[in-house]
DNA sequence: CATGAATGAGAATTCATTCAT
DNA sequence: CATGAATGAATTCTCATTCAT
């Protein structure tokens, strides 16, 4: 009778040892020496279950994309069915502060952002989790703007304008603390977007007269 | 007769040579010996002229810097005394395409935001350039709120966000292109700035009455 | 009641697999897991049927020359009594392509030859090999010979001739293919045979004149 | 004023400590921190002067080559004109003892043979040099042929034979020693190749008849 | 100023072997 | 018998930095 299988087990722990070690060295300056120390296991063992450090940070994508997804799904359950607050779910899933933040993700995020810039893999997951963003935060606003009986084409540009504050914000939020005041990321982007959707609004409505 | 000293020259392009290899490998992948290839220079001249491969890091944030801060010099010259064209411009200076924009600072610009959460001393001079920028940029808000007579309260928080958006908009363009269309995050950010603008103009408006 | 066991069945399979990985890999660049994987057993079982990595390399080499003999036998079984069909005999089992001939195992002599050079306990069941193979030339050598009359004195040094050409076209064949054109091995080590055999011959008549 | 390099000379250092060390251990055995120890090296050294131990390898192969070149050619030079003195030089070049034979050399002869088994890049240069090698033992044999008034049609078989036999002798030479006695090796080849001779001879005379 | 050889401290990865189950 | 997780030592290779010339 062979021992259970503890393989799902041992490689959270690993990603978790990467992800507590990656948000204050990045990706580069963690060796797998240090994963291991983190997670209490030897790097030997760390080979085991994982071909390479890359597969290591492959996962580690996948899992700050759950656990972000799992955030955005509470947070739109709570918001019930209007287009704004929904709107304004995904603007706090993402940066509001909180007993679900999760601030050492957001680090490693930032250092993924830039891995992907060298490595073509990475660079290949993290735009996929992009795209799966913009994709989201579109259909939103697209909900809300045809709830007001207006035109949902600008709905695209105004997630992409949207999505890069957002990914703009976790860069200053880390590497910069003190730019942007704490806590204000969330409301400060709540504004943009009314302000996108304000403005499109009027626009449209100056053009009908 | 001591030959004339080439310094300044020579690490400048030391600093080019970084620059070159960064925006593909980032910073920990650069190697001291990469930066003298690309320069045409030995490993052994490099650290004649810089102590340690950090201190090129550092010369090459002051670089970037300078040709930032050189190209929105010229754009706001040309952009006369309109408050909203002076902001513009520096949205442009930022953002725009064209013969003075500078793909790899960006994606270099985006490398020293990663190196910046891991290094002390990078941090440091990462966030002042971004306090710098943020005070100009709230400057110009300023400007325009006031022109307009309308409080300038808002314009450090606003600041804020347009240049979370600005960050933001340099790291999906380099490692995640596609995600914002090409030559559009200019033209969203005015947007962006604009619905802001309106917003809080007519919220104002609202509160007078 | 235990289960029957399978040991004898499972160390062929173990042997097999390293044949199978060793024929391209040579023996230390084959990975005790890549057996495993090519005999579709694990790790673990290996050794337990085998203490050593080197047992199992013991255990091949019993068997290349196993089945070496058994393709002896039955060409030496085909070839009648003649003394000279005999040695063709000889010299097809080693050589001679066909149904029988055993490319795999060819590549893992070869690679064990070397192996023998570093392994005293291989290079022992090495030589111990070659020196019944020469033992087993030389009688067919001395049977030849003194069939025709003469003196079996050179029997030793020319099977130790014949013997290196063998081994010599193992390695050519399989390192440097093309250097001996596909199937003329055979035919040219007994027209090799059969020169050294007339030279003696005629030597043998002129010394007698 | 630089200093002068002695790239050159370091690197042939770091190919002696390979052959001395792969003589007796093979190649996979062969650390590159063993090697830095046998030529008082360090290992990073080793890998600023060699890209990879492979390069090593191959810079060892072209040194044996030469040094087996620079035998050929001495003893050419002495044998004079006589084909049979010349064809007789070469097989001493590659077999007989003495002053400038070399055992190890011819160790790591073996173990690169068994290398080029799965080592493309190795097998390419391996599989090359026997070409040479056959190319010359050819036309040796088409002189020694054609001087006697023969046809030189066999002289390519004859010489994949007794090229086999060479690199055959070799190898039992180094991993199976005393299966040929010492010093026995290049008088059997001498007489294996006139047996092919004289059989061609023969054969010739008979058809003639 | 300039060269490039040299160092030494890691880096990721591999792997034979052990052993709890 | 069988599993496969675990270990620890070894391996190749990288690299910032130093320094004799």
């Amino acid at each position: 009778m062979p021992r259970p299988s503890n393989t799902a087990q041992r490689r959270q722990e690993i990603v978790l040892g990467l992800l507590r070690v990656m948000a204050t060295q990045g990706y580069e300056r963690t060796s797998v020496a240090r994963i291991a120390r983190a997670a209490d296991l030897t790097p030997g063992l760390i080979h085991y279950h994982f071909e390479t450090k890359q597969e290591i940070l492959l996962a580690l994508v996948e899992r700050i994309r759950q656990v972000l997804r799992g955030r955005l799904e509470r947070r739109l359950a709570r918001a019930g069915h209007g287009a704004r607050a929904r709107l304004f779910a995904y603007i706090d899933a993402h940066l509001a502060l909180g007993p679900d933040s999760d601030p050492e993700s957001m680090a490693c995020w930032v250092a993924i952002g830039a891995e992907a810039l060298r490595q073509p893999e990475v660079r290949k997951i993290y735009a996929e989790a992009l795209r799966q963003d913009l994709g989201v935060l579109e259909g939103l606003l697209r909900e809300l703007l045809s709830s007001e009986g207006r035109s949902t084409h600008p709905a695209r540009a105004m997630a992409a304008g949207l999505l890069a504050t957002i990914e703009g914000a976790y860069q200053l939020g880390c590497a910069a603390p003190g730019t942007i005041p704490r806590g204000s990321a969330a409301p400060m982007l709540k504004k943009m977007a009314e302000g996108l959707l304000e403005a499109q609004s009027r626009r449209a409505i100056s053009i009908k007269r």
